[in-house]
DNA sequence: AATTGCACCATACAAATGTATGGTATTTAT
DNA sequence: ATAAATACCATACATTTGTATGGTGCAATT
């Protein structure tokens, strides 16, 4: 229980957070229902303590339902738009997610995206097949930045190095040669910058 | 651009897409004005269109909103990472190895928390100081699995190994030794299961 | 004994919501 | 040339929205 909220309250709270991670904003109808309450005041009235012991904040009338600004931001929860490679560069299958989100991107500013990663050229930088990076289109690419290009119509991770006339893609992982870029190369775009990684732990005996 | 779909259908289908990405869900009325629509019902009969080509589904009237249930071609935007509660501070335990920033642990999320980790014990692992792990504690910890144990006071992340009448805790850094946790145990307390791990990326220039 | 905080209910109201219906102009297809 | 689809506007309507106000019962302080 946090300090300062009440059972009741802290109950609110997490129901209003369990359902922003699924996307969802309630109104204050929908949590009365869900609480067994006969009228929405009840509820307004708990968000109102909240809000007095400073725990959230309101926004006034966004999208109809309550906005929630908490003290503590954490992390949103944000799509899954495709798969990047990090060893060979992965084709973009037609039929795949890949291939119509990545356009989307574009469609996509402000905020980050995540794509899953294949292959084990970034092994070194403890970057593994399955792992899930967060792109930034947003970010200038820094030198030695991870980035996500587009080759080819094939998607890639790999560590940024600029040198005087061309860009070089660098795997974290020995076999691998670095890649290329002339500036003149024509269908090279850089995508975005990866600021993070997400990984799934997978279960493991012993 | 999908097949079927107009431009301004599409731009209209990317634009709720971006915003339910951002965990907001938009009004007709929002989405007009973003367009300079003077109408909603402009925007409406553009949804029922991408609706009648089978793009989206809608269920009527949640959170107020519009519920967008996309076929397969997109991603539905899902809670990777999780959340935690807001505002609360954090206790800290300083001096031992791979600690864990633990909030208040009585008040857990119905889904999943974030929990900063400190020390170098679980670097076979792949996991280090600064990352951030995703903790479920309603998850049945099974044998092999790294989880978020208190032991008198401290939080730890380690493996959990179980045997005939004892539970161990084990690194991942052969420099340091399995904790034992006899059944009897007083002060022992298992907070949850690790699913998932999470970095931020230093910049890091070659 | 009086007060304060908490939990809940009921009612009222302006504003916003999604939906329905009818209309106009342009483009595309037959 | 006619029909259909597209893109937009206007108006109307029942519901739902958040908010405000007042009230009841209860527990804990003061």
């Amino acid at each position: 229980m946090q300090k300062g909220l009440t059972k009741i309250q802290q109950d609110i709270l997490d129901y209003v957070i369990e359902l922003r991670s699924k996307s969802l904003i309630p109104t204050l109808a929908e949590i009365a229902k869900h609480f067994g309450y006969k009228n929405r005041s009840t509820v307004q009235q708990h968000l109102q303590s909240i809000e007095k012991k400073g725990f959230i904040k309101r926004n006034p009338k966004i999208s109809g339902g309550i906005e929630l600004t908490f003290d503590n931001n954490y992390f949103i929860p944000r799509p899954v738009l495709g798969e990047v490679a990090a060893g060979n560069p992965l084709t973009i299958y037609p039929d795949s997610i890949d291939t119509v989100d990545l356009p989307t991107i574009a469609h996509v500013p402000n905020d980050s995206f995540l794509l899953k990663v294949k292959g084990d050229s970034l092994k070194d930088a403890y970057i593994f097949t399955g792992d899930i990076v967060i792109v930034n289109p947003n970010l200038q690419a820094e030198n030695g930045q991870f980035v996500v290009a587009v080759l080819d119509n094939e998607a890639v991770v790999k560590r940024l190095v600029k040198k005087k006339d061309v860009i070089e893609l660098h795997s974290e992982n020995p076999e691998y040669e670095p890649i290329i870029i002339e500036s003149t190369h024509p269908n090279f775009q850089l995508v975005g910058v990866v600021i993070g990684v997400y990984r799934t732990m997978a279960k493991k005996v012993g």
